[in-house]
DNA sequence: TTGACAAATAGGAATGGTTCTTATATGGTT
DNA sequence: AACCATATAAGAACCATTCCTATTTGTCAA
């Protein structure tokens, strides 16, 4: 009884939230809506558009992918879903092979190299080089670049 | 594709590793691929196969698109560019908005969760900070999981 | 130096993902 | 209950990428 509380909790809470902050928001709480953020939260695998489209047909068989895209975007708008980061845009090439990181501008899309010693020497941890075979390990920074802070 | 150690950031020394690559891998040097790659290093903006085109057709005008952009990847597969992690592929949603890190598997794409006090502690580069807003700061790992690596 | 051939190219079609347009429907408010 | 700003469905448009295929070309061995 307890072992699943928790879970049923945590995903009530973030219904909750989900509640809330379509409101704060002056967001309409549509069942299309409400379906698509509770397929996102019992979702394990960081799905794309198309993959939550593929889930909840089942349950609103009417429903739009214009609809399900559109809510996912909005929702990583009002902070409940991230986008994972990098992904959604064209290729981008780097001839410098030279060990460095990036930040990347989340309004003009520059990628700005950076070198620092800190993060070049961070170990890939032990239970992840157990079970994977990591080839490139980078940090990521994403923000607003000086020109797009600006505005 | 066989790969070797040498990096190198002066231009001809990079052109010279560019041809030496090139024959390693069994690839033909054509004026193609040559201008394409000179095109490459002497881009600063990590640029995508578009960007790489409508420069080069200066140069080439009866070049195609298609040969840019199969160059490009075949330049990352033999080790003389990297793509920008994480691009080129479609949004990936996440629910989870507490901070953790992602592990991502190169060939089937799947993304791994995973949590670590020591990336969390990461302290955004003073000169960084200086110039730019860094609202987020990941590190990516990739690599091969566990099922792609059996193979 | 030449000829054969595997590899690479151009150009266009196909595919896949995302965004836009517009007519219709509906949640939230009065 | 009625209104209206917002959301939706459906399909078109758009953009990036990959595939297809006839033709050309770099490489290498003769
Ligand atoms: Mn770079
Ligand atoms: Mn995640
Ligand atoms: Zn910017
Ligand atoms: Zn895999």
């Amino acid at each position: 009884m307890v072992y699943n509380m928790d879970i049923k909790t945590d995903k009530g809470e973030m219904m909750a939230v989900f509640f809330r902050r379509s409101r704060d928001n002056g967001l309409k709480i549509t069942p299309q809506r409400s379906a698509i953020y509770q397929e996102l939260i019992q979702a394990k695998d960081h799905p794309s558009a198309d993959d939550v489209y593929k889930r909840i047909i089942k349950k609103i068989p009417n429903i739009s992918f214009d609809t399900v895209n559109r809510t996912l975007l909005t929702f990583s708008k009002i902070g409940i879903a991230n986008i994972v980061e990098g992904y959604g845009q064209a290729k981008r090439y780097d001839p410098d092979l030279e060990t460095h990181h990036h930040f990347r501008c989340m309004k003009c899309n520059t990628i700005i190299d950076f070198h620092n010693k800190e993060y070049d020497n961070l170990k890939v941890p032990e239970d992840m080089r157990k079970q994977f075979t990591a080839m490139s390990k980078k940090v990521v920074l994403e923000g607003l670049c000086s020109k797009c802070k600006r505005r």
